[in-house]
RNA sequence: GGGCAAGUACCAAAGUAGUCAAACGGGCCUGACUGUAAAUCAGGUGGCUUCGGCCUUCGGGGGUGCAAGUCCCUCCUUGCCCA
């Protein structure tokens, strides 16, 4: 059962392992590892993406390993150029706490907390000296760092790179230097950085870590993954909300997210391969084992109920926001904005003349496209596009 | 230090005096269709309005002019090149 785990944590979702046989070896002793991640805390939402590392983790932790956090809070000042092609902005302190708060708290729907080890790496890095600096960089060549792929780009472009750009894989090896990290996890385009922190691990006469990276997961649509695309779930997005997207996600990524950003067992995700025949019912287990990833089951069943009846049915859902009006009779417009329903009344009036809003009492379902009706109060509930529904009742 | 570009709506990017609330694309919204909040197609996307219009917006401030993203001055910010 066990080596059935470890065979699995070697292979699910993952890219590279660097040394794979040093580290299956490992993992069979039965000897606790010191797992390392390093968390960049600059973006303050955690997307999938991002999440699969985390689960990775999850997995270790599983196993009794020990979970070592390294917050870049040092690092951050120099910004990993690793998934940029362009120099970033270095963070405040004061950005970096509060992202902080708020990062930990997500990454803690997934993994448990109170049995990490959180260490922030400026604990050491302040402290190190130009003198200590210069001994470690040279073991490195500028070739070397400048080899790698983004920074190649860069060069070939004549973009500029930073020098501080060039110190951070130095860094964040050092960090595995400091914990004496036995495994650290990354992102696929970590490569580079994660190689460094052997090379620092070796100079320094340590067993060098053992590194993996995982697969990138593409965005709904089937593009990268990128917040400006819109095409990404965030872990503290609302349970339908998740439930939902996951429903429009791309057909030929509904196995990888199965793969990557769930636990259900390889051989059960084989049979549901096998023996579901429309991708619907297939996105509908994975939309609720993600929902229970990070809420609850009873979340994740309430959200696909709310799917089945807003989108499936066109029924009203369960349970509907409740607004009491004091007003006996009210522009259309006017209903719209105060309800919270649509913004401003130029918006409102563009859809109802689109067609977007529609009044429902009782069994009566009528679409309302006169922006200037005057709309007396009774209890009924307003529709406005597909999923946005008010309950209205009178005082 | 010197030279040169650029800063436009949620993002990205056109526009170099009136026809600009500002092209195209992405995102978002609405509709049709659909297994789906997919794909595709169609429309929309600053605010207020007595639906005639009115008001605010193109890095900040100041000017010219009947009229300014569009010209001038100045400040701020960003990028590139030379030293």
């Amino acid at each position: 059962m066990k080596n059935e785990k470890i065979e699995e944590i070697l292979i699910r979702g993952t890219e590279d392992i660097v040394d794979k046989k040093h580290l299956k070896e490992a993992l069979l002793s039965g000897k606790k590892l010191n797992v390392k991640l390093g968390i960049d805390p600059t973006g303050p939402k955690i997307h999938l993406g991002r999440a699969t590392i985390l689960l990775k983790l999850k997995d270790f932790q599983d196993l009794g390993h020990k979970i070592t956090l390294i917050i870049g809070d040092f690092t951050a000042l120099i910004g990993d150029a690793s998934d940029k092609t362009a120099m970033r902005k270095p963070l405040t302190s004061k950005e970096i706490k509060e992202n902080m708060k708020d990062y930990l708290s997500q990454i803690g729907k997934i993994i448990n907390l109170k049995k990490v080890n959180i260490k922030y790496n400026s604990e050491w890095l302040s402290k190190l000296s130009i003198k200590d600096l210069i001994e470690i960089s040279m073991s490195f060549t500028a070739q070397q760092m400048i080899q790698r792929r983004n920074f190649k780009e860069r060069w070939e472009q004549g973009k500029e790179i930073g020098f501080h750009e060039l110190l951070y894989p130095i860094f964040q090896g050092y960090d595995s230097v400091m914990i004496k990290s036995d495994i650290e996890i990354g992102g696929f385009d970590q490569l580079f950085n994660l190689k460094t922190g052997r090379d620092l691990q070796r100079l320094f006469k340590q067993d060098p870590q053992d590194i993996m990276t995982l697969k990138m997961i593409y965005g709904l649509d089937g593009r990268k993954m990128s917040t400006s695309w819109g095409n990404v779930i965030n872990i503290t997005d609302e349970p339908k909300d998740i439930f939902g997207k996951i429903m429009s996600l791309k057909d030929e990524l509904i196995f990888e997210y199965f793969e990557c950003c769930t636990r259900i067992p390889i051989k059960e995700i084989e049979k549901i391969k096998k023996t579901i025949k429309n991708p619907k019912e297939a996105k509908k287990i994975l939309g609720t084992e993600i929902v229970k990833q990070f809420y609850s089951l009873k979340e994740a069943e309430d959200a696909q109920q709310y799917f089945e009846q807003v989108h499936e049915k066109k029924d009203l859902p369960k349970e509907i926001k409740e607004i009491k009006i004091k007003e006996k009779e009210i522009n259309i417009l006017d209903l719209l904005v105060l309800t919270g329903l649509l913004k401003s009344k130029a918006e409102a009036k563009r859809v109802v003349e689109q067609g977007g809003i529609k009044i429902i009492k009782g069994k009566e379902i009528s679409t309302e496209k006169d922006w200037k009706k005057i709309i007396t109060i009774e209890d009924m509930v307003i529709q406005s596009g597909k999923r946005n529904f008010i309950k209205i009742k009178k005082p």
